[in-house]
DNA sequence: TATGAATGAGAGTTCATTCAT
DNA sequence: TATGAATGAACTCTCATTCAT
């Protein structure tokens, strides 16, 4: 099945990245629940149990994905802000460099947002509280800008950066690498899209009818 | 095997609704995978082996949950393109309802979304199937929009479908009842933003402004 | 799906046989094991909770087929040692008659010698008896036509039995009420095979004794 | 799903062929559908989980059993057609050596003739043509035998293929290892009546023709 | 390091049986 | 009589994890 000796020589000892790999790979397909530790190994091509001498539990394996994504997410922060001074030029830079950081890593950033989830205790929390600082930075930004008059009046920082960030999130869901638009396709249509719902004015309905109270829904 | 219960009236009478509403509970907040019909059987407070009398399987519970959201999003398209002539109208329609009927249904709506994709063989594709339509009816709207030069020149209408969805999808992630926004503030803001976001210009970049030129890389 | 009332007038009282023939039929084509009371139960178009007015468990439905069986079994050794006084043509009607009444009965029949060991306790050990009885009685009559000379020197009355029977009983695995063979023209040649098989030399080997010039009949 | 384990070698050490055994002790003593894993795993002194390194399913365990019969059996068949020319010392040295296979691995090959109806899908197929090809072959013997008139003229080669063969099939429900025949005995005996049965005359009734009431039997 | 066997807990599912209505 | 809900025990199967070799 798996090839278990490459044809070079320094083949021993690090096994720990291909493993991280096909975690990544295996955990991105099936989910982290669904995947199982047997899928992992018969991608490296080792036996289940070997992994353990990698990993203390598959949870780890999540938390490597995890941790070593944050430290990427905190680069892209320090350089927003050491792009410009505007902050509407910081705003677009973050969301450039964050969208094309999701899309080139979507494997390792999806797993990063969407099973964190199942990390537990003191793992759990810290990856929480980095989730809680990338949208706490993005808020900010908004703010900033709203403060200088760059933001639409009726947009709620907090608000806007859910929903900003959620579009952007759920492009794992149906981005596929060999589908319709490339990874820098959608990274300027989501940083278009996004700074046009932040900066422009909604049409108002040609009818004045406020666009609310409908869809008493179910 | 096959359904033994005889279907259409009233039949199957007390405890199936309890059923299905603690299935949305408990698949909501654990996760389909992750939730057992144990937890299901404790909160219904039968053994259970018991919910077989109701269900055929763990998967089709999910099923009805599934195959009942789509009903109600059926009504939603239909209503939208009868609400009005102007496709902007209908475009805003649209995603208010869609909107609030995603908020107001939160759990059911996002294990439609989200936890569909463990169904099997048909019902997995028939779920599919709805999507697409879901997503097709969305991409219709901004084209027509857009043959009205009532959008953006630079919006890609499928892809900006997918963003917009993607943000509401990605609600249920971060929204609680007990949260800082009610369900109506949430619906009139990811309105208000989709819609900015396919006709407002976004603001060129101080620079150059090579937001252009679509190409297609990588 | 199944009636729950016949047209007829006097439908309630006596689903009972009903109830056992659903039985034969089920537990001969599935097997007693593999047969759920689920599966009686929708034959008779009841619920099978209801089944427990008419049935004590279901190795009770299991006991009455197997009952009824043996009486007539009793009958046709009685009628086999009336027949004749000549333990040949005892022997003769015997295996006619027991043949034509396991084809004319296969379902029940053979649901007594093959499913008849799932019984427990003392209904196991009533089967079990008449069973052995049944046996008995066989080589009573083989070994009462072999003090005759009647029966070839080889043959162990004992071990003849447990073969000719065998054949028998192993007759429900390949029969098809549809099939090629009707059951007249099984039970001739089943009477005909065993009987030679008892009287008949067994052609002895290596010399070549070509088979004498034998008249088409059958 | 698929096998994990690597196939052909001599892999998959020291357990399995234990299991294997027991699982044709557990098998033929109480049938494969009354059989539970946890049977076999006691009689192994695993948990029953652990059978799971040895095999795929439960039904994986039987249909070893029954592949590794036919192998066997194969072997047999070719064995007699170059054993002699004449059909007859064929079928003798075919009877005899199937009837010893059986008898010395009766509760593998019961298994095979019995248990392996409850086999699903490709597998119940490949047993089912085996079986077929079983007693074609039988069958082509004694068709053989029969145009070089060395079989009575009444006998029907294919009934008389059924019938023998379901006599050597049910031995295994009245053999015991410790009961009153040894297995060559008892093949002698197969065989002889077997062959007496398919060239022998039935002597016939004394009276006249007619085998008189024939059993209207129930 | 790596193996491969074993564990143990828990999952979904089936089913004969009971019982209040 | 019949229903339909509920029980409880057993079953097959999965999997993260451990450990002697």
């Amino acid at each position: 099945m798996a090839t278990r000796r490459k044809s070079g020589t320094t083949d021993r000892r690090n096994r720990e990245p291909e493993i991280v790999d096909a975690a990544v790979r295996v955990f991105h397909d099936k989910g982290y629940l669904a995947a199982s530790l047997q899928d992992v190994a018969d991608i490296v091509g080792v036996l289940k149990g070997s992994l353990y001498h990698y990993i203390d539990s598959k949870e780890d394996l999540l938390y490597r994905i995890c941790a070593h994504s944050h430290e990427r997410a905190s680069e892209i922060m320090r350089a927003a802000v050491e792009a410009s001074d505007d902050p509407l030029e910081q705003l677009r830079t973050y969301l450039t460099d964050i969208g094309a950081w999701y899309l080139h890593n979507i494997e390792r950033v999806s797993i990063y947002f969407n099973e964190g989830r199942w990390l537990t205790g003191e793992r759990l929390e810290k990856v929480r509280d980095e989730r809680r600082e990338f949208q706490g930075f993005l808020r900010g930004l908004i703010e900033k800008a709203a403060q200088q008059g760059e933001i639409a009046p009726h947009v709620e920082p907090r608000l806007a950066t859910h929903l900003i960030l959620g579009s952007l999130n759920n492009v794992s869901t149906w981005y596929r690498p060999d589908g319709l638009y490339a990874p820098t396709e959608i990274v300027e249509a989501f940083t278009q899209m996004a700074l046009a719902s932040l900066t422009g004015e909604s049409p108002s309905p040609r009818t004045k009818q406020p666009a609310r109270g409908r869809a008493r829904a179910k």
